[in-house]
DNA sequence: TCTGGGGTCCTAGGACCC
DNA sequence: TCTGGGGTCCTAGGACCC
């Protein structure tokens, strides 16, 4: 058996827990650059805020003006995330994050009240992580899901849904639609639609042939575990990760070469962080850059994707990067956004040694260590490449950011008693 | 002025091989 | 008239997720 745990509203939760006055508020995340809205609570949406709505827009909107901003604070949320991790371990033997604000528990084995579990989970995230969050039970991950979502749709009901009886499954079912269901986006539901299936039960009811003509072994998939068939396995070891992006919107048009130097030798400089915290090394990598393609700017978009010598230094990755980006880049354009992507990621321990490097491993180890270990201590780019640059004129809006309670000492909340 | 960022998986089609 | 049958690997693009 499975469960489900989902933080509701989270990045709005975190920012409640750290500032009470915002609790009861209707209160809206933004994404990077201040861009849209990615996270709402209830207050929120009640008040006819869409998930998406673009900023600028939205803030003029009369109805809105009871609303709370904030800009998002990644810093924070990976660490209250990390706290709903530690608490449910706390709890039960094995916990699989699966996004910044759900987790999947394997409840085999585990003893007691599968009900009385989770009311006892909810209470302790609660408490400890000062996060609400809802629970659903199934026998398959995508049964659990959904018993979530049910269980999050009721706003005065107990926040935990059980799906685990076959029997309460089909009594529910037909009143699913199947756009609620992990996995059935936009296109699969159009698909449906013509096939005049709207209802999870309508779903399940299809001859599996015909589900896998029509989306393939994925739909496939999902139909197999809303029948309570396992398709995706609990998964105990964090998967090794494929890619690793560093891209980012600029807060104003960039429209000189140094300063898209500067900005992709950023974007190296943090992406070669990553790979050495997930101990890895990257094999390829994409740049690209673009303008505006919401605006009337001329259109140029390029890209380039290409083997790099296996590594994880961070003048390696910045001269890569350069040398791509200089390529593609034409004098005139108003860029709007760029990004570094770095593929076919190995293991740092597993990553033969280069018979012929372009610098000398041991060197470039040492001097990475270094440079991470000052960060670390002294805050993000105490030191730098000069190349990053140090006055950014294009770098990211975040008006409304909160404070970093949890990861900076100089911005700890005080408590007066 | 103003519309995010970061992932995964699958499929189709081309190049190439025997 | 007639032009095989499998493979593999790679890439671009679609779909989906949070």
């Amino acid at each position: 058996m499975f469960a489900l745990i989902d933080a509701n509203s989270f990045y709005c939760s975190c920012e409640r827990a750290f500032d009470p006055r915002l609790r009861g508020l209707p209160v809206a995340v933004l994404s990077n650059n201040d861009g849209c809205a990615i996270a709402l609570t209830r207050e929120a949406k009640d008040i006819g805020l869409k998930m998406g709505d673009p900023y600028h827009l939205a803030a003029k909107r009369p109805e809105l003006q009871p609303l709370v901003w904030r800009s998002s604070n990644y810093a924070l949320y990976g660490d209250m995330s990390r706290r709903i991790f530690e608490t449910l371990l706390g709890m039960v033997p094995v916990v699989e994050p699966y996004s910044i604000d759900e987790m999947f528990l394997d409840l085999e084995g585990v003893p007691g009240d599968l009900a009385q579990l989770s009311a006892d989970i909810r209470a302790c995230v609660r408490r400890v992580a000062k996060i609400p969050c809802c629970v659903g039970i199934g026998p398959t991950k995508t049964i659990a899901k959904l018993a979530n979502k049910v269980a999050k749709q009721d706003h005065n009901g107990p926040g935990v849904c059980d799906f685990s009886e076959e029997e309460i499954r089909q009594r529910a079912y037909p009143s699913i639609a199947i756009g609620d269901v992990w996995g059935m986006g936009r296109a699969s539901v159009a698909k449906l639609k013509k096939q005049n299936v709207e209802t999870v039960a309508e779903f399940v009811a299809m001859p599996n042939d015909q589900v896998r003509d029509l989306l393939t072994v994925v739909g496939a998939k999902t139909q197999a575990e809303l029948q309570g068939r396992v398709c995706f396995p609990f998964n105990d070891a964090p998967a090794t990760r494929k890619s690793l992006a560093v891209t980012r919107s600029f807060g104003r048009p960039v429209l000189t070469w140094t300063e898209m130097e500067q900005a992709l030798a950023s974007y190296a400089v943090r992406a070669a962080e990553k790979l050495r915290r997930h101990r890895l090394m990257a094999n390829a990598m994409q740049v690209f850059m673009r303008t505006n393609e919401f605006n009337n700017d001329p259109r140029y978009s390029n890209q380039a994707t290409f083997e790099i010598e296996g590594a994880a230094d961070t003048l390696a990755l910045i001269g890569d990067a350069l040398r791509a980006g200089r390529r593609m880049w034409r004098d005139g354009c108003r860029y709007f956004k760029a990004g570094i992507v770095l593929l076919d990621l190995k293991p740092a321990a597993d990553t033969p040694a280069n018979l012929l490097p372009s610098r000398d491993p041991e060197q470039s180890a040492r001097l990475m260590a270094a440079l991470d270990a000052v960060n670390t201590r002294y805050g993000q780019r105490t030191l730098s490449p000069a190349v990053a640059g140090i006055t950014r004129g294009w770098t990211m809006r975040r008006e409304r950011l909160s404070p970093r309670y949890t990861t900076h000492i100089d911005e700890i909340l005080v408590v007066t008693a």
